[in-house]
DNA sequence: ACCTTCGGGACTCCCCGTTTCT
DNA sequence: AGAAACGGGGAGTCCCGAAGGT
């Protein structure tokens, strides 16, 4: 299948990406890791590693989008709810060792990348936007949809951050669970 | 001074780890950040990167643990307080650039390096054990003490992150106005 | 028009390598240069680089062969002076950064390419051959005509180097008065 | 011995440089020529490849001053005698296949590589200054000497390509036995 | 005995010349 | 004829032992 191999070097790189960042993934992993060949790099990324940590921000960015665009939650604790069991069954499938590509890509992206920093932001800002919308149709007041869905991403990538020195879901059922008190 | 110069490097290190990560930090940056001779590594830590590593989250994680004990709260909003405003002089006088050395060594620490994520959770968990002593004394109910307490580091370390994408506190901001709402 | 995106490529690949060298040239430049889509260069050149640059050699020896012919010349000076002239505008229009491709193709071809290295032989020797003819017809002795063709391609090519250097046709132009003197 | 190894590489450079040219030599090749480790590379010389290729440059350069300014030559046809009798060994030694350095790098550096064209420019000059100078000490006409001196140079180097051609000292030959005549 | 220059490989990313299949 | 895919090196540099200088 004609891209199937590109497709595939994003999967790998937005994987390893999650468990060690992105200065720590490297290319050859995400090669061997896809069963790519080397040259394939250069020719479907010509900007190099760079293009390739973009491209998997943005798949991660859009497949958290679709899953949570799929949810037809009828209150604000199912919202919430079904944002963080998308990543609750990532870390507990992983013992607390995959987190957040982005997060990764955001905490070692060189500072002068600003198209990567740019791309981690609007990512970052289409979860809330959803989050805010989803909370304001099943029933918060809209004043308080916006910060919930900010405290909700952040707690998340937090959560991510501890579930992993913990090797389980603990701080991120935790923080569901407090999550939980802000609605109305 | 003797042990002045292995400080240094300490500092530089918990400084480039919280800007760029720590795979991303070399050992040559943290030298010429230190000013220390190159061979000096290898004298002063003898496990080489991995030490220096481990010596930089302790670093970190001792300085935030004293400022924050430091903090004489008589309210949780003020032991909240306290700990965000230490975070927030961080990320605006980077602009939003340093955040948490001990996340970026959580983030892109090898998963196989059991000491340094060891000592990661022990950190982390040094503060929530702080804060959550320091919310009961300062009356929120027990059982209530332990789940805020973990929320609120969850948050922040969310919140560093997306600071770094928006270059500016906003995040960390918000996510303060919404911790304060668990409060009793 | 079909053989004119050949033409243009060889062209490219001449003027390239008389800027930079062969290895130093790439075929991407080339077909960059040229405007060449990257598949056709298998298309045109089977054997790949080496067929195009054996190609580039043989265009630069045929030009500069057909050039010098078309010198109706009545004395040894003015074969010489046609010959010189000939590179002198090169190296005028480019500042001296272009010099002659065979030499960049002789100075880094691999010692084992037999094929290059014998087409780079003949194509300084039909130059020298057509010198030493000219000579002969316009005056020269017979036995001199042969070592100062011989010198005559010699001190040219190494003045193009020291032109190179020069950023100027200055050294050419030293050259070619002390090539005067050798005529009778 | 100390700074053996980086004088290895340096030497090695040289060799393969006038055998292949710059582009063409690879530091893979110094590296396995000189034995070093390739690391090595990095300390010796920490801008790369471009600081070995200058020093390459300037070991020849001091080489062939030294070795002519060492000719007691007692008139100008032992002048460049001398001169031409040291590139012919090197010539005869590998059968055409060695030329110079100097003009490797100058051939296929990159234009925007000001420094090295510039040490390529002197090097060049430091031998026409030195043979000017010892054709006027014997008996040459001042103003002959500065001439023949550059014709010299360009002859010579032009011959090493002629040379690598025809797998022998044959070109340098017939063109040392023309510049004899320039001689008063 | 401190420490620091030097030497040693193992990667990293990049990009090149090539081939195959459409 | 041309787009996609393929490996093999290219330079760079990283982190680390070991032998020398003070």
């Amino acid at each position: 299948v004609p891209g199937d191999s590109r497709d595939r070097m994003v999967r790998s790189a937005a994987s390893l990406m999650a468990s060690r960042g992105m200065t720590a993934t490297s290319l050859s992993e995400v090669l061997a890791d896809s069963g790519s060949p080397r040259g394939s790099i250069y020719h479907h990324f010509p900007d190099g590693k760079r293009e390739l940590a973009k491209d998997a921000v943005r798949l991660v960015a859009q497949h958290v989008l679709e899953s949570q665009r799929a949810c037809a939650a009828t209150s604000g604790q199912e919202v919430l709810d079904h944002f963080i069991s998308l990543w609750r069954r990532v870390v507990v499938a992983s013992n607390g060792a995959a987190g957040c590509a982005i997060a990764g890509a955001a905490l070692d992206c060189p500072p002068d990348d600003v198209e990567l920093i740019a791309l981690v932001r609007i990512s970052f800002q289409s979860w809330i936007d959803l989050l805010q919308e989803q909370l304001t149709e099943t029933g918060q007041p809209p004043e308080r949809a916006e910060p919930i869905a900010w405290v909700t991403v952040a707690a998340l990538e937090g959560a991510l951050i501890l579930c992993r020195a913990q090797h389980g879901p603990g701080p991120l059922d935790k923080v569901a669970a407090e999550l939980s008190r802000l609605l109305t």
